[in-house]
DNA sequence: GGGAATTGATACATTTTGTTACAATTTCAA
DNA sequence: TTGAAATTGTAACAAAATGTATCAATTCCC
């Protein structure tokens, strides 16, 4: 089921890409998008493999190593969102979602509940490329068989994040405490950064619980964050509020040894 | 092959596009469709070449450079399709598919694999065009290749707007905030400058909600919007009416970079 | 268990947006 | 040209959503 195609370095685009070429798992049922897609995916560099359901998917997941999964969510049978919140859930590979067509780009995010990225059809391959790069190397970022001095850290705005002693560390190597719960926010949005995330996304990421009725609780915690790493709370710059949908974090997320 | 016609600038709609006019190659095997659309789009400033077949096609792509492909799927022999799948993986120009109307829907989408964006037959040649400058203009942006979240930034007038950190950037760095409407209404005159847009693809393309009877929001958030980037917003020149219509965004778009 | 820290709920201030009203502008028919 | 109808600009207000202080419940440490 491994697309059986190689590339000469010259043609791989991203040199800086890991070693051993990332392994991109394609779930769809439409032949036509799957297989065009993989070898798309195959003819930039990526090891690509192919599932038509989501049961197939899960069979795949489990026999080899995948570095992240595009999923259609529109698939008969088993739901791709349900496959897509196991993944989520169990710490598994990332997710983008392909989603249908709709207009308000923002409001179709808050439906999507924990997928790293998403890209509504009919879409451009090239910028679904530019995505899983930009989503593989967020999670370069945050995932543990790296150095583990310079891995568990990540870096924004003039803060530095560290991941194994939940603390931030300042401009002059000033260290500021965070609750369970602000750290969990503010990671949430350190891995998304630039999407906008409702409320229910982000209390089901930092939490897992289901909201009640006017649930105020992530706005609580979004501005207990904010007094903690925005220079004015009045004007944040770092946690923008997008009003009538959450929240969007808006700084560059960084390596910090880069 | 080239259409022979040439109009003078009075007729030229849109100024601001690049210095030379957009090659558009028409693929469809209709004769009639073919030059109808050919010459409709030389008479609004571009360069039009035809071609009745896939093998056709691929012989003019070869000779000359083609900015973009109008790509009728259902034809003849080799498929359109296959020729669309081709350009899109040898990141050849980026293509808008005409399909037919009344398929049912999970087919149109799994076949609009790559293809930048779709018309479905019947279609409106402005609308078309639309489509056709709406296109080049992101591919125009996409195509350096950068990270597509973090890089975007929209330059007009004297102002950039950064779209990740959802402000404005005047003159001397001066930074303007927007609020989450003016923002959306922003973005939705820079992705499509100097269109005219009714209200309700306005409140569409803001809020996703439909219009109530007499709705002025848009009205408003127009207003809302001109005070913040118009010299005078007595005598607006960014945002113009159009009387009976809707509004204009007026301004060259351009990216900040260049 | 006891004290401190954290967190969700509540209440109220503030901000943003939609609605309404009315003045100003544009169009069109006489 | 003129006046009425239609449309637009925007101030003023109302409604909705957000920011956050406060407090009680809960959790977390010893």
């Amino acid at each position: 089921m491994l697309v059986q195609e190689f590339i000469d370095a010259a043609n791989r685009i991203d040199k800086s890409m890991s070693e051993t070429s990332p392994h991109i798992l394609v779930v769809d049922d439409h032949r036509d998008i799957r297989e065009t897609l993989a070898r798309y995916l195959v003819k930039n560099g990526m090891r690509a493999s192919m599932a038509d359901s989501a049961a197939q998917a899960r069979k795949m997941l489990n026999a080899a190593s995948v570095d992240l999964v595009v999923l259609d969510v529109m698939m008969p049978g088993e739901d791709g969102l349900s496959l897509c919140r196991h993944l989520v859930e169990s710490n598994g590979a990332p997710v983008i979602l392909l989603t249908a067509m709709a207009e308000d780009t923002d409001r179709v995010v808050g439906l999507e509940i924990g997928a790293d990225d998403y890209v509504t059809k009919p879409f451009n391959p090239r910028e679904l490329l530019a995505r899983i790069r930009a989503v593989l190397r967020r999670t370069a970022l945050v995932s543990k068989d790296r150095d583990p001095v310079s891995s568990e850290k990540l870096a924004f705005d003039d803060w530095v994040l560290d991941l194994s002693r939940r603390h931030l560390v300042g401009k002059d190597d000033v260290i500021t405490p965070l609750s369970t719960g602000e750290f969990q926010l503010l990671v949430a949005f350190l891995k998304r950064p630039k999407m906008v995330l409702s409320r229910d996304q982000l209390l089901d990421l930092t939490s897992g619980r289901s909201p009640n009725i006017f649930d105020r609780s992530i706005d609580n915690q979004v501005s207990r964050l904010r007094r903690k790493i925005e220079g004015d709370a009045k004007n944040p710059h770092l946690i923008k509020t997008v009003w009538g949908g959450g929240y969007t974090f808006t700084a560059d997320v960084r390596d910090p040894d880069l």
